[in-house]
DNA sequence: TTGTACTAAATTTTATACAATCTGAAACTA
DNA sequence: TAGTTTCAGATTGTATAAAATTTAGTACAA
């Protein structure tokens, strides 16, 4: 692990577990904390500043979520991800990303409408930025219009959670740009047809939208098994 | 809360943390913590009788698993489960259970497809036995049988973690004698259509049961509404 | 060289101590 | 009386200490 972790700490006020919890997150999310390695609480005490009960108590959190897994008496490490692990996260967001199109197609407002169409728009600008991270940025924007359309927290929440799952390979796949135009199109075609209510086409959409997602991440995955030879 | 917490010591090794996790979650399901007690770690540690940091690493993860909500600086309190949370959570084990069976059809075998039959003659019986926790047990063993043949570890534990949700209305649905044989034959149902690898009946089977087990719930909560005038 | 027993170091698990914050009631003011 | 202030007690948040366990290293015998 890179020895620069930084805990962002201008809120208002977090209890430090979850100052912790983020920050311990958005390392193994980002790639900073690779698969494997060890979750040792003093030295993570002492490179964020804070006493080991936060520590101790943001890990049970990753815990759950299923970004690291505990070895009683031995500490934690983060998550392996495996390519059957990933395919089942993806056959699980599949089902919910398709209830979420149809449910914002019930449930999604004008405004709302407005504003997906607005994030459309702004996706496309982002591709021509080339900046992945700008792009990465719109896109998970112009989800979260959809999924918050839907009312439902508890679908967000699962949402949200398995797409985090995937994060560091969404990164790659957004590079590519040869992936753009259809990204862009795809994007356009589920506004249509939330608008039109249709929610067969919707969910057809989003289909394709994640067939092509894991189509990319399992290429990359195939990338970096080459590579490292594992 | 009833004063008379116990837990489950005869366990090889589980460390204290997960002991008081599975024993707090169980108060909180049965019903024997009320929704909007307070969850105090001192008081809690004393009955326990261990100190309060296995009691505040259990919290966390209640707090994760949104059976209990935390206040900053005043502490946790099991969540309150209302009407809206509960067609939520509804909506998306809906979606999570068709995905399930669907995936069954595909990959359940032959020995399992036995299993499930014998599950389903078993809880036929269970019926005639007017044992409510029988008949509650014989069914999560069904429902069990059709999950794990996904082989799709995530969505395992998403339909369990789900289903847990509403563990104490399921149980006075099942009290309903009117429901028994409704119940029955839709097992048979989900069995048959597994059998024949037809995915639509298979969904259509299990929409019917959750939107009946939805609609029993719901009358279950207009009745408690009714007695508490809340 | 290999295998085993023993010891020391590292690490997690649990308990306790201290600090910060909140709550609620009594005292006080207008 | 209504509203504010103050303060004690309760409770959470954080840090540290003690206990239990595992890991790793070393010495010694086969």
């Amino acid at each position: 692990m890179s020895d620069n972790l930084q805990m962002n700490m201008d809120e208002e006020y977090l209890p430090l577990r979850d100052v912790v919890f983020n920050t311990l997150r958005q390392a193994i999310l980002t790639g900073e904390m690779k698969p494997g390695e060890r979750l040792m609480e003093i030295h993570l005490a002492n490179k964020l500043g804070v006493s080991r009960t936060p520590i101790r108590e943001a890990i049970r959190k990753l815990e759950l979520e299923g970004l690291v897994i505990m070895i009683p008496r031995r500490g934690a490490e983060v998550a392996q991800i495996t390519w059957k692990n990933l395919k089942d996260v993806l056959e699980v967001r599949r089902a919910l990303d398709v209830l979420a199109i149809e449910l914002a197609c019930e449930r999604m407002e004008r405004e709302e409408l407005d504003r997906l169409y607005q994030a459309c728009e702004y996706f496309k600008k982002a591709t021509e930025s080339q900046d992945a991270r700008v792009i990465a940025e719109a896109d998970v924007d112009l989800h979260d219009i959809i999924v918050k359309a839907t009312r439902n927290n508890r679908l967000i929440q699962l949402v949200n959670n398995l797409s985090e799952q995937m994060y560091r390979y969404r990164f790659e796949y957004i590079k590519d740009k040869t992936q753009h135009s259809r990204l862009v199109r795809e994007h356009y075609e589920m506004h249509e047809a939330i608008c039109a209510k249709d929610k067969e086409k919707a969910a057809i959409a989003v289909r394709k939208h994640i067939d092509n997602q894991e189509e990319a991440i399992i290429k990359q995955l195939q990338l970096e098994k080459d590579s490292y030879k594992n």
